[in-house]
DNA sequence: TCTCTCACG
DNA sequence: ACGTACGTGAGAGAC
């Protein structure tokens, strides 16, 4: 990837400026020096010295926690809290990315080189390293000022990125095969209206915006094996009403109720799942008579066939795509890929004909009942593509 | 080298 | 009473 060097040095005098500000803030609101960069340092400004309430959970070593969730907490107690967060915020974005990217361009092509390692991630997924190019920022808007450094090789050239549309949750309906699921995809509905709709028995027209916000993070959370606890925590509502959310849930999608089931009983049958083209991840804890351990192994069983199912997919259009590309001599290239997006650097006079190229390709890999779907975007950087 | 934190899907 | 949503990689501090 081509990556806008000047762009980011100045990015990074910015964020220098505005991060010696907040230290000096921070250090104000503590009433004394000390390195903010430091959990252990911090959690004793925090919690002794200002002796601020402890709501957070303790670290696997017993350590009172200073990760975001127990900042969050803090803010109605102090107003400390919330320059942390922002600390935090320019800290990660200038040591991880505006500066290290541009240290590791290669001097003799004048880009970064990522290695896509294809036999890390227990599930199949790629991993990206060195630099890792799979978690540039987008979420925040400083984050997003990021992904505008990533650029095209050169004027005749745009950034080209096309990604899946609710891959992983397509996948559910294919591997459980929901009927409900897979109407409200052959619909063309919005997956979180349709899913609150069945959930609180309203017609769609009268899901409200709460409603869908809770039956979102329900869609998210199954295919992670997701229980009440975890539901409750992430809406804010009581365990009671979370664990009637999820019931309703099984009850409206019962085959996805099944397809979960079915997948933890195989596992604890054959000591592996797999995935829809046949990938297997082995589950040694499957039978363990550890509560907590056992439980981990029986996530694993509900999410690894789908984030492996969606891995076999992208890497099956990714080769497509890419003998395409190479029987049709295209001067564009694919450039990266994102677990369910590809970035292509694309010439401007082959961008109409390829289009159509990545997404056939993309939503046909495999033959699925359920209807696959892929919005292709494109700019003169990163973020504009999307 | 481990821990904690946080960036992404 | 326990712990509680999956998969990664990287930087800074602590040891």
């Amino acid at each position: 990837m081509k990556i806008d060097e000047p762009f980011l040095r100045a990015y990074s005098k910015e964020l220098e400026t505005d991060l010696l500000k907040v230290r000096d803030e921070v250090h104000q609101l503590a009433g004394m020096d000390f390195n903010v960069d430091s959990p252990k340092q911090l959690g004793d400004v925090l919690y002794n010295h200002l002796k601020l309430p402890f709501e957070g959970k303790k670290t696997s070593t017993g350590q009172l926690s200073t990760n975001e969730d127990a900042l969050q907490a803090l803010i109605k107690h102090h107003p400390i809290a919330e320059k942390i967060l922002d600390y935090r915020e320019l800290a990660k974005l200038k040591s991880t990315y505006v500066d290290a990217l541009p240290l590791m361009i290669n001097s003799k092509t004048g880009r970064v080189h990522s290695t896509f390692r294809q036999a890390v991630a227990a599930t199949g997924r790629l991993a990206s390293d060195n630099p890792n190019l799979q978690n540039i920022p987008i979420r925040s808007e400083r984050g997003q000022r990021v992904r505008k450094a990533f650029v095209p090789r050169n004027e005749e050239y745009v950034i080209l990125s096309a990604d899946y549309s609710q891959i992983e949750l397509r996948l559910v309906a294919e591997l459980s095969g929901d009927e409900n699921l897979l109407e409200a995809f052959e619909k063309k509905l919005d997956i979180h209206t349709a899913t609150a709709s069945k959930v609180y028995d309203v017609a769609i027209t009268s899901v409200t915006k709460d409603m869908r916000y809770k039956a979102k993070s329900v869609n998210f959370g199954i295919i992670y094996g997701q229980g009440a606890f975890g539901l409750a925590e992430n809406i804010g509502v009581s365990r009671g009403e979370a664990k009637e959310i999820i019931e309703n849930y099984f009850a409206q999608f019962p085959k996805i109720k099944q397809y979960m089931n079915d997948n933890i009983n195989f596992a604890r049958q054959n000591g592996y799942v797999q995935t829809i083209k046949g990938r297997r991840r082995y589950l040694k804890d499957i039978n363990s008579k550890n509560f907590t351990v056992r439980g981990f192994a029986e996530r694993n069983a509900i999410n690894s066939p789908v984030q492996g199912s969606a891995a076999d997919l992208i890497k099956l259009a990714m080769i497509d795509i890419h003998r395409e590309f190479k029987k049709q001599n295209f001067k564009s290239r694919m450039t990266l890929q994102v677990h369910d997006e590809l970035v292509f650097d694309a010439h401007k006079d082959e961008v109409e004909i390829i289009k159509p190229i990545i997404y056939e390709k993309m939503i046909h890999a495999i033959k699925t009942r359920v209807p696959l779907e892929a919005e292709i975007g494109m700019g003169a950087n990163w973020l504009e593509a999307h």
